[in-house]
DNA sequence: CTTATTGCAAATAATTTGCACCAGC
DNA sequence: GCTGGTGCAAATTATTTGCAATAAG
């Protein structure tokens, strides 16, 4: 969350022109905290500076979150997709080839949450994102001898 | 994950019809872990079943998704959501009014994932779902009294 | 026989694309 | 001036809907 004249910066790291309108977006976007729709964004830009298109928002979000510079909540929204097995677990998602697996993992089933939120929660779900084996070896032919130098099982997982 | 006969009981337990479709499609779907698309399904029940039309495997998917016979991998599938935070944290989804809040929790920033997957895990993100505060009023004027009686500040979160 | 479900075609909704013009560096 | 970004309109893609015909219970 920067303000502008961080977010202007960092857009130059990043080789992105600076342009009035993804200031006005960017702007928009981080002084809310309700995770808005790429149309609610551009009505509100657009009262600002009325020429603006909706294709432009779009594409300046998108652009705006492969830079990291935001964040997309709705990951896996190309397509929908459907899974016969109801049992809880979760998902590995391949974000090069778009793959989705299974995940079974009992430690993963009961985590807990703080009551605090006013939430009632029914449940949740985890997704895991990253290469699967043979995208990430596409990407780096000896990751996997990297990985295994450190000799745990299991990974810790932060961002 | 049932086998013909106990999806057969199961619909009736629901109350929905048996349809040769709905058995074709639940069959095409559990056979499977590659999570596909409806389109996915289409094609394939149509193999043996040439008549079948797109239409008819959207709303019996979602009406068994509705049921639990199956699930949806991609449940905010709406709209695409942006988020100006690019700290990790997770988010607690309202089932009824969509709404999306934001949980930072250092707690659940570092879950351990078992290696053997194979894949490369770059980071994870939780999808808390249920009922906000005013939608679970709604739906239950007590649910607070009758959650706050539990006297932990955490609540256990399986499904 | 009554109601739920199907299948078609048409409608809708979100998002993307092509391209000419314009602005940042 | 070169390149990337914008804005418009049109195209595409996923999904939904209305409705008449049909099948399930």
């Amino acid at each position: 969350m920067l303000n502008v004249q961080e977010f202007i910066d960092a857009c130059r790291e990043c080789g992105l022109n600076v342009t009035y309108q993804r200031i006005l977006i960017y702007k928009s976007l981080v002084k809310t905290k309700t995770h808005p729709t790429a149309e609610e964004i551009y009505h509100e830009v657009k009262a600002e500076y009325p020429s603006i298109s909706l294709a432009t928002v779009y594409k300046t979000l998108e652009t705006l979150a492969e830079h990291d510079l935001i964040s997309k909540v709705t990951p896996l929204h190309d397509l929908a997709r459907y899974d016969g097995d109801t049992e809880q677990h979760h998902h590995l998602v391949c974000l090069k080839c778009r793959k989705i697996i299974d995940i079974h993992e009992e430690a993963l089933n009961n985590l807990k949450v703080p009551k605090e939120t006013g939430f009632k929660i029914e449940g949740y779900r985890i997704q895991f994102e990253g290469l699967c084996r043979q995208c990430a070896l596409e990407d780096d032919p000896n990751w996997e001898e990297t990985s295994a130098k450190s000799n745990e099982d299991t990974t810790f997982c932060g961002k």
